[in-house]
RNA sequence: GGGCGCGUAGCUCAAACGGAUAGAGCACCGGAUUUCUAAUCCGGUGGUUGCAGGUUCGAUUCCUGCCGCGCCUACCA
C-alpha cells in the first residue's frame, strides 16, 4: 500500500512538472519525514528546482502544491521547513485497505530467474561462512518469489576440484583406507565432520611455507588428474566421498528450511564437454588469445576484469589486442587443461541458454515436503530421467558468491560481453557479500592458539584448510540447546515433544536473523555471545512479538485471521478515522504505517540485492508493536469500538510480521 | 605496484537518490509486572562520522589527497 501511494504521488508531481515547467525528471526523490507528525512522505525537490527556476524553494513548493491539486489517497500536501513538500495520506483509507489486505496490482516482469547459492566444496562440513551464503541466497529467493517472480535455485557442486582431491588423498594415502572402508565411513551420521578433520590433516601433510613436501604434493596432482578420468578407481572414490558430503550439506541446510531445485556438478560439465563448445566460440570471438611468449606462453588467456586496455599502443597492427602479462587471466593452461574460470564461462553460457548443450538429469534428494532436488547426470546413466523440469535458459541470474571472487565473476561477465551476449551480461548479478570471520575471543574459546598479531586483529578469517572455524551443525545444536533451556524454564507444563520444536524454531530464527541483520559488505566478526543472544535486535525478539499478538486473540477466543479478513464488519472507516487521526494517535499510526511498508521494503531489497533491509523492517515492526502492546491493554478496554480497533491493529501487525519473517525463512512458534 | 571494499557511541552495526535534531542493539546506571507472557517496556550516560581540502542552499553519503585496515592480484578453486 505504501509503495502504491508513493508511486501515485510521484506520478502526480511528475505530471505537474511536465505541464507547468516542461521539466522531465528522471527520478523524483521521495523520502519519509523525520516524524509522522509531519506527514508520511517528503519531497525535497523544491531545493533542487530552486536553481533551475531561480525562485525560492518555499515558493516553488507552494506552486507545486497548488498545481498538483488533490491526489487520491492523500488528505493534503504542505510546505515544511525550508521548502520540503510533505504529503499527508488519508489515514483511515490506508488503514482500511491494509486491514482488508487489499493489494493494488503491480507489474511483474516476466522471465525466469536463476539464483545460485551455497556451492560448498563437497569435501568437509559446512561452516558459518557457508551459512551466511545459504541464508542470504535463500532469503533472496524468497524475496523474489514473494514479488511474484519464478525462480530456480541451484547449488553448484565442484566435485572434481583440488579440495575433493585433497580428502581423497587423505583417505587413500594417509589413512590408507580401501574403497569399502571409505564406503562404510561415508554411511556414518556426520561423515562431513570426519572429512573436516582429515582435510586439515592433509593440508599439514603437504607441508607449510617453504617446507613443502614435494612427493606428497605430487600425489595430489596425480589424484586430481585421476579424478577427471571417470573410469578410474580414484574417480569412484572421489564420487562416493563428495556425494556423501553433499548429502550432509543438504541435510544441514534443510534444518534451516533451505532447499534447492538443481545441483549442477563440475563432473558433468567436464564429461558432457561443455567446455569444448564454449572454447570454440571464445576463440572465434577473440575473447581468448593464445600466448606465444612470456610467462603465460602456451596458454589461452583473456583480459582480467577490472584491468583496462588504455595503453596507447600505436604500432599494434594486429586486430587482436595485446594484453599485458599482469592483466592476463589464464583460461586454458599450457598442458591443455581448463581452469575453473573457463568452466564457469561455459556453465554460465548454459545458464542463459547460449551453449547449445544440456545436462542429463536424475533425482537426488527428496525433501520432507516431497519437493525433489535434481542433480546433473550423463545420458548413459540408467537413473537419468527423460521427464525432468527445464533448468537453465533463464532471463536473469544472481550468483551468491563472496566478495573475494568478484574479479573472477566479472571476468565471466566480460567474457559473455565479448561473445556478444550483452543482454545476458546485463542480467548477470554477482550477489557479493563479505565473509564471516571469528573474533579473537571466539577463536580462543574454540581452543586455537593465537599469535600476538592475531590477538590484536578485530577478526580472524575462517580456514577450512586449517580446520579453523565453527561448523554449521555445531552452531545449530548449540542454539537449539540454549533455546531449549529457556523454553524448559518458561513452559515446564509442556511435554518435551512440544518444547523441542519450539526451541528449534527459535534457534533457526536467531540464526537466520543474525546472518541477515548485517549489510552484505560488512564482515561479520562472529562471536557466540552475539549469535546466541535472544534479546534485543534478534529473531526471537520479532517472533516474541507475534506470540504476544497471538495470545491476545487466544485469550479473547477470536480467530486472528478470520478477524483480519472480516475487519470491515468490525471496524468502519469512520472508526479508523476516529482512532487514527490526531496528535494522540500518532504512535499507533506509526505502527500502521510500518505495517503498510512490507511490499515497499521487499522491492528495495530486490533492487539493491540487500536482504538486511528486511531484517531491519521486521525489527522495527516488532519494536513498535512491543511498545504499543505495553501501552494499550486491549482485553480490558471498555470502549467496544476502540477495543475492536485495537484488535484490528494487532491482527494486521501480526499478519504482516508473520509474512516478513516467512520471507526471511523464520517461522513463529505457538508459544515462547 | 594495480583493483575492490571498509573506517560512524566503550563494543557490534544502521542511516534509500546528498536532506529536517546522525539512529538501533549490546554493555553500564536508574525505573516499570495484582493487567493480553518481563525473551518486554520507559528513562539516562555515551559522537570533532579516520585526517585535510573541495563541490553544494545542505555532505556520514559525491570528488581529490593523506593515514589505517581487509580482500583480490596463481598455468588453485
Amino acid at each position: 500500500m505504501y509503495r502504491h501511494l508513493e508511486r501515485r504521488l510521484s506520478d502526480a508531481v511528475r505530471d505537474f512538472l511536465r505541464r507547468a515547467y516542461s521539466l522531465e525528471l528522471a527520478a523524483i526523490v521521495i523520502e519519509q519525514p523525520p516524524k509522522v507528525e509531519l506527514g508520511e512522505y517528503a519531497l525535497p525537490l523544491a531545493f533542487e528546482l530552486a536553481k533551475k527556476l531561480r525562485k525560492a524553494p518555499r515558493k516553488i513548493a507552494e506552486e507545486i502544491i497548488a498545481g498538483v491539486g488533490t491526489v487520491e489517497g492523500f488528505d493534503k500536501l504542505e510546505v515544511a521547513g525550508a521548502g520540503y513538500i510533505n504529503a499527508r495520506v488519508n489515514r483511515a483509507a490506508l488503514a482500511s485497505a491494509l486491514a482488508a489486505d487489499h493489494k493494488p496490482p503491480a507489474a511483474i516482469p516476466s522471465g525466469k530467474i536463476l539464483v545460485e547459492h551455497t556451492s560448498i566444496n563437497p569435501n568437509k562440513a559446512a561452516h558459518i561462512g557457508h551459512l551466511r551464503n545459504a541464508i542470504l541466497g535463500d532469503t533472496f529467493v524468497r524475496l523474489l518469489r514473494c514479488a511474484g517472480r519464478e525462480v530456480d535455485v541451484q547449488n553448484y557442486i565442484d566435485n572434481t576440484g583440488v579440495q575433493v582431491a585433497d580428502v581423497v588423498v587423505g583417505f587413500t594415502h594417509i589413512e590408507k583406507k580401501s574403497r569399502a572402508e571409505i564406503e562404510a565411513l561415508a554411511r556414518q551420521p556426520r561423515f562431513d565432520y570426519y572429512c573436516w578433520d582429515l582435510y586439515a590433516r592433509v593440508s599439514q601433510w603437504y607441508g607449510e611455507g617453504k617446507e613443502k613436501n614435494k612427493e606428497n604434493l605430487q600425489v595430489r596432482a596425480q589424484t586430481l588428474h585421476a579424478i577427471e578420468d571417470a573410469t578410474s578407481e580414484t574417480a569412484a572414490i572421489a564420487d562416493l566421498i563428495s556425494t556423501a558430503v553433499l548429502r550432509r550439506h543438504l541435510e544441514t541446510m534443510d534444518r534451516l528450511d533451505i532447499e534447492y531445485d538443481f545441483l549442477p556438478r563440475e563432473s558433468e560439465i567436464l564429461h558432457l564437454h561443455f567446455w569444448d563448445a564454449a572454447f570454440t566460440k571464445l576463440k572465434d570471438s577473440g575473447v581468448l588469445t593464445f600466448e606465444n611468449e612470456g610467462k603465460n606462453k602456451g596458454c589461452w588467456v583473456t583480459r582480467r576484469a577490472g584491468t583496462s586496455s588504455t595503453t596507447e599502443v600505436t604500432d599494434n597492427t594486429d586486430d587482436s589486442e595485446q594484453i599485458s602479462e599482469d592483466d592476463q587471466k589464464v583460461i586454458v593452461r599450457s598442458n591443455g587443461t581448463v581452469g575453473y574460470v573457463g568452466k564457469d564461462i561455459a556453465y554460465h553460457m548454459w545458464k542463459f541458454g547460449l551453449l547449445g548443450r544440456d545436462f542429463a538429469y536424475r533425482k537426488f534428494y527428496r525433501y520432507p515436503n516431497r519437493h525433489d532436488c535434481w542433480i546433473s547426470s550423463i545420458p548413459s546413466d540408467k537413473d537419468a530421467e527423460k521427464d525432468h523440469p527445464h533448468f537453465g535458459d533463464v532471463a536473469e541470474i544472481y550468483n551468491v558468491i563472496d566478495a573475494r571472487q568478484s574479479e573472477a565473476q566479472n571476468t565471466v561477465i566480460e567474457a559473455l560481453r565479448g561473445l556478444g551476449h550483452n543482454q545476458a551480461a546485463d542480467h548477470y548479478t554477482h550477489f557479493s557479500y563479505e565473509m564471516v570471520a571469528l573474533t579473537p575471543r571466539c577463536a580462543a574459546e574454540l581452543g586455537y592458539a593465537l599469535s600476538d598479531e592475531d590477538k590484536a586483529r578485530s577478526y580472524i578469517e575462517v580456514s577450512g584448510r586449517k580446520g579453523f572455524g565453527v561448523k554449521a551443525d555445531d552452531l545449530l545444536d548449540q542454539l537449539i540447546a540454549s533455546a531449549k533451556q529457556e523454553v524448559d524454564a518458561r513452559h515446564p507444563q509442556l511435554p518435551d515433544a512440544e518444547r523441542l520444536p519450539i526451541a528449534t524454531q527459535i534457534a533457526i530464527g536467531a540464526l537466520r536473523f543474525f546472518m541477515l541483520k548485517y549489510t552484505k559488505n560488512s564482515v561479520i566478526a562472529f562471536d557466540f555471545k552475539d549469535a546466541l543472544s535472544f534479546e534485543g535486535e534478534t529473531g526471537p525478539y520479532a517472533q516474541y512479538a507475534v506470540v504476544r499478538a497471538t495470545s491476545i486473540f487466544k485469550k479473547a477466543a477470536i480467530d486472528s485471521e478470520t478477524f483480519c479478513r472480516d475487519v470491515a464488519d468490525n471496524v468502519s472507516p469512520g472508526d479508523f478515522a476516529q482512532f487514527l487521526i490526531g496528535e494522540a494517535a500518532n504512535a499507533i499510526w506509526e505502527l500502521w504505517l510500518a505495517a503498510a511498508k512490507t511490499s515497499y521494503i521487499i522491492d528495495q531489497c530486490i533492487a539493491t540485492t540487500e536482504p538486511a533491509y528486511l531484517a531491519k523492517h521486521a525489527f522495527q515492526l516488532a519494536q513498535l508493536f512491543n511498545a504499543f502492546y505495553h501501552l494499550h491493554p486491549i482485553l480490558s478496554e471498555t470502549d467496544e469500538k476502540r477495543k475492536q480497533f485495537l484488535l484490528a491493529t494487532v491482527a494486521v501487525v501480526r499478519r504482516e510480521l508473520i509474512r516478513v519473517l516467512a520471507v526471511m525463512g523464520i517461522a513463529v512458534p505457538p508459544v515462547m
